[in-house]
DNA sequence: GCCAACGTTGGC
DNA sequence: GCCAACGTTGGC
């Protein structure tokens, strides 16, 4: 089983969204980096995966989801009205794909992005890295841990 | 809302 | 295949 972090911004479709809905499932669709789209792909069903919330005032990992459903052609590319279309993903040639994922839990409080970078054993961790952009990225069991930890439980 | 950092595009 | 221009991300 592997360990994943995935972006989201609140604003848009946050943690509290997720555990709202009544399937308390949701296609991540909308990912247009090659490089997420790649780790999207290496997906397993119950893999986990921390929640994250971007670009809003208290960024940083909010909960737990696991994957569901690996990896099928997100078709929202083919959706003119989609704000995620994109006309060079065709239906016989699809460029973009999405995952399932189900709530698992959520956290008591924010692992706020100030704290992660304060941790000296997650120096490695790429999200803590300079001009870090990825929406998608691998956790190791150890980074895991370490964030794990901080909840102080 | 600013802007640095990054990814993608497309002309050559 | 280089690289300038452009668009996007995301912390602040």
């Amino acid at each position: 089983m592997r360990y994943w972090l995935m972006k989201s911004e609140p604003s848009v479709f946050s943690i509290d969204d997720l555990m709202n809905k009544p399937s308390q499932t949701e296609p991540w669709e909308g990912v247009r980096n090659y490089q997420a789209r790649n780790f999207m792909r290496e997906m397993r069903c119950e893999d986990i995966a921390f929640f994250y919330h971007s670009n809003c005032k208290d960024a940083g990992i909010v909960g737990v989801m696991k994957i569901i459903h690996e990896a099928y052609v997100d078709d929202s590319a083919q959706d003119p009205n989609s704000p995620y279309f994109d006309p060079k993903s065709t239906p016989d040639n699809p460029r973009w794909w999405r995952v399932d994922v189900g709530f698992v839990e959520k956290f008591s409080r924010v692992i706020t992005l100030h704290e992660l970078k304060e941790k000296v054993e997650l120096a490695d961790f790429q999200l803590v890295q300079r001009g870090n952009r990825l929406s998608i990225l691998p956790v190791t069991p150890y980074q895991w841990e370490v964030i794990i930890a901080l909840l102080g439980r």
